[in-house]
DNA sequence: AAATAATTTTAAGCCAACCTAAAATAGTAT
DNA sequence: ATACTATTTTAGGTTGGCTTAAAATTATTT
């Protein structure tokens, strides 16, 4: 059976919405993240569930088959491959690699995806800290945190971004707290939720709420 | 403007069919090009028409416009730039990989072109020893000829085919002629218009007309 | 020049992917 | 339970890219 770019994004955009809600997804929650009409929507469900890709019931919402996750997480999988070699590779910053890799994805080689695996050592993670999941699907789980939920006096490193735009990307450039970054907590403002944080780079600076509950960080 | 996938591909093979016959492109010419029929070329040529990609009158065939010759030899350069990606970085061999360029060639990104090349060390020429155009869509020339057109006594090198095929490619594996093989004719059979050929490795071989007549050598 | 053959275009229609507007169903508030 | 709201589906239509069959044009043969 051969499939569609347009409906690899459906796949790709179900996968998303199920993980993140924990339960099936709506066809209003599919049009918004298509950014499409509920009604376009729906029928490409029926064309999907026809192609035994997913579950579907009227009014009920959407679940992936074993056949559509695969898809899903392969796709996920070139996806974070790609943008690793765009990174790694061709010195590309992380603002810039998920519109290319968007496209990148949907190349189709087996071969492709292994070789480039391998040249890029296998790794694990994104640029971005997300898991790349191996062939079988699987991801690497990592016990990590949000830096809003240590308390002051606990250490840690960046391992990843729960917000992916350009704009906090930038900021965390900016403010070098690049993915590694050792960082440690040393005040919480119970007024405006920020907390002074010292980098590795013997830098101190307040971050905003809003920073710090997007900043991933694995405790140590 | 925007254009889709399809129309790419058939503007590059209105390139390549004027290239190779000198002359505009008849609507058979692309329809056996691109494995269609003749009624959707005649449909798809009204469609690149009104967006001047090409001048086409009806029953006198197809031009590229200078927009449409710039997309052609943009996905030409992109083409042959994965290909060397894949054989230089991913270590395919050279009959694996236009399948997979058949893909690459459609992303579109002008930075992700322009730093794969640099990436690559700005090749001039691909691994079946066509030349990359340069990001004005200028070719490098050559002066090459067939080894058929070489006499007994005349030495030079491999540096293209013209045949692309799978098969054609494994055969120069086989017999070790790659891109690069120092060749000397040593004798030229009347009876099957073969040749026996020394090659730089100390291998003499008897060549048949065929292999003759698409292996590129540059004369020395 | 007329007849025949080859090429190209037109006509009509299919499918994927989209849209808007209206109808149906489900969920929430009174 | 009824009324109102939000969600989802259906109905009907568009566009790109494709198909086959028939008509028109051009090229070749006699
Ligand atoms: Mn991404
Ligand atoms: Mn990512
Ligand atoms: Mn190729
Ligand atoms: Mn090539």
């Amino acid at each position: 059976m051969d499939i569609s770019h347009t409906e690899e994004n459906y796949l790709k955009a179900i996968f998303k919405i199920s993980e993140r809600d924990g339960k099936p997804a709506s066809t209003n929650a599919i049009s918004t993240e298509m950014e499409t009409t509920a009604a376009s929507v729906t029928d490409m469900v029926k064309r999907l569930s026809d192609k035994t890709l997913i579950h579907y019931e009227r009014y009920r919402g959407v679940t992936l088959t074993g056949q559509g996750e695969q898809i899903a997480t392969h796709l996920i999988r070139k996806h974070r491959l790609w943008e690793v070699f765009l990174v790694d590779k061709l010195h590309f910053s992380w603002d810039e690699v998920h519109e290319i890799a968007e496209q990148l994805e949907h190349i189709k080689s087996q071969s492709l995806v292994e070789r480039l695996d391998e040249y890029l050592g296998f790794p694990k993670f994104d640029p971005h800290g997300d898991p790349i999941p191996d062939s079988n699907g699987n991801f690497a789980v990592r016990k990590q945190i949000l830096l809003s939920e240590l308390k002051p006096g606990e250490r840690g490193e960046v391992v990843g971004v729960q917000d992916h735009t350009t704009a906090f990307l930038q900021y965390l450039d900016r403010m070098e707290l690049a993915l590694g970054t050792q960082v440690e907590v040393l005040e919480y403002f119970e007024y405006d939720e920020s907390m002074r944080v010292l980098a590795n780079n013997g830098r101190e600076q307040v971050l905003s709420k809003k920073v710090c509950q997007n900043l991933f960080i694995q405790k140590h």
